[in-house]
DNA sequence: CACAAACTGTACATCTCTATACGGTTTTGT
DNA sequence: ACAAAACCGTATAGAGATGTACAGTTTGTG
């Protein structure tokens, strides 16, 4: 059972590294720069995480078990499964677009050993398409959709969400769009979605 | 005027930085590791490029501009615009989650100061895109297509193109998918696209 | 209160990177 | 054939990272 002390030094971790990563990169972001700018020891960093792959890997599942927590509430519910993306639609888009999951997504395209990504995958993607078929699932139980066309309903539907943008937001190729327009885009998602699949209403 | 000899060298050292990028990613490909395993100086490297970032940028615009000849020549003679795309799709989808393509990717996402992705956009994307305006121009003049939807038709192309596709694979989440498979999922785009936009055979 | 555990701050050995320098060799141009 | 330019190999200074170690302080508990 953590004592309160240990969360609020673990809080004090993460906004180092998130601040570091941003700063300096995957690369420059190294163990004892996180400890001083988080007023701890580079002894306990080893000791928590092991190292840096450690660390970073940590501050993956902690966000990956932010988002779907937001997305379990986004999602529950609803019956009507156009209703429900269209409420789901925004946060996810603007989750995956964030500040924090961009840091960690370059995190992850820069360490060559494939663990981060690896690890981004299994808490991220992994986690979050299944709640996206449960959805689905439920056009499916109301006859709007066949069992078959589920996979590749998800796969237009987060492409038509996504587009190239987070690529190019993790590439520092475009700064984090405002709220107004990730509304916007995520309706035309569903509305697009509604067009090549013939949801009902 | 580039003699024979100075084409060689250079296919060497972009060879060598391509191979250590993909073993040790971006931090740990430096320049002197470069130069040896391209059989040449960290002298002559500073000297071409000026360092690290400088030798990354010609990375990128090699590449570049290999893809656009590549796009080109995809372009070139069609007049049905579904058709063209249904040639050029393919081609570049498997450009941009090539090999290459990716680990340039995952440099610029490592990159910090974001000079990297800059150039990537500018000689990517920006690259790209007019090729693309282009195409769906003269769908445009054929009365298939409305002139202010164009960026939007592009956007969702690319969407359902590439999907998060790229992201994944910049990320090691994903193989390269292989030949087949793009087809195919070039294919689908096409007819998506068609589905919503409406377009004419 | 007193003792044990956990933590900080600093130090350390070992590596590696960047950017520059220089002697010696190969290539190029005339 | 010969001078100039370009290049290789190696060296170097300065900076910083990793992972471990240790003395001293703070924190938690019976």
């Amino acid at each position: 059972m953590p004592s309160q002390k240990r969360l609020l030094r673990e809080n004090r971790i993460e906004e180092a590294a998130y601040a570091l990563l941003a700063e300096r990169g995957f690369a420059g972001c190294s163990m004892l720069s996180v400890a001083k700018r988080a007023g701890s020891s580079n002894q306990t960093l080893y000791a928590w995480f092991g190292g840096k792959v450690g660390l970073m890997r940590w501050l993956v599942e902690r966000n990956a078990a932010s988002v779907v927590a937001l997305l379990r509430e986004a999602i529950e519910g609803g019956h009507d499964t156009l209703a429900t993306l269209r409420r789901v639609g925004p946060v996810l888009l603007s989750v995956l677009v964030s500040e924090r999951a961009v840091t960690l997504n370059r995190a992850a395209a820069a360490d060559p050993s494939g663990e981060l990504g690896a690890a981004l995958a299994a808490s991220g993607r992994e986690s979050v398409v299944p709640l996206l078929i449960e959805l689905f699932e439920s056009a499916v139980r109301s006859g709007e959709l066949a069992s078959e066309e589920v996979p590749d309903a998800i796969q237009v539907y987060l492409g038509l969400l996504i587009g190239d943008l987070q690529i190019r937001r993790v590439v520092h190729g475009l700064p984090a769009p405002d709220e107004r327009w990730i509304a916007q885009q995520a309706e035309r998602a569903v509305l697009r979605l509604g067009n090549l699949y013939r949801f009902q209403t």
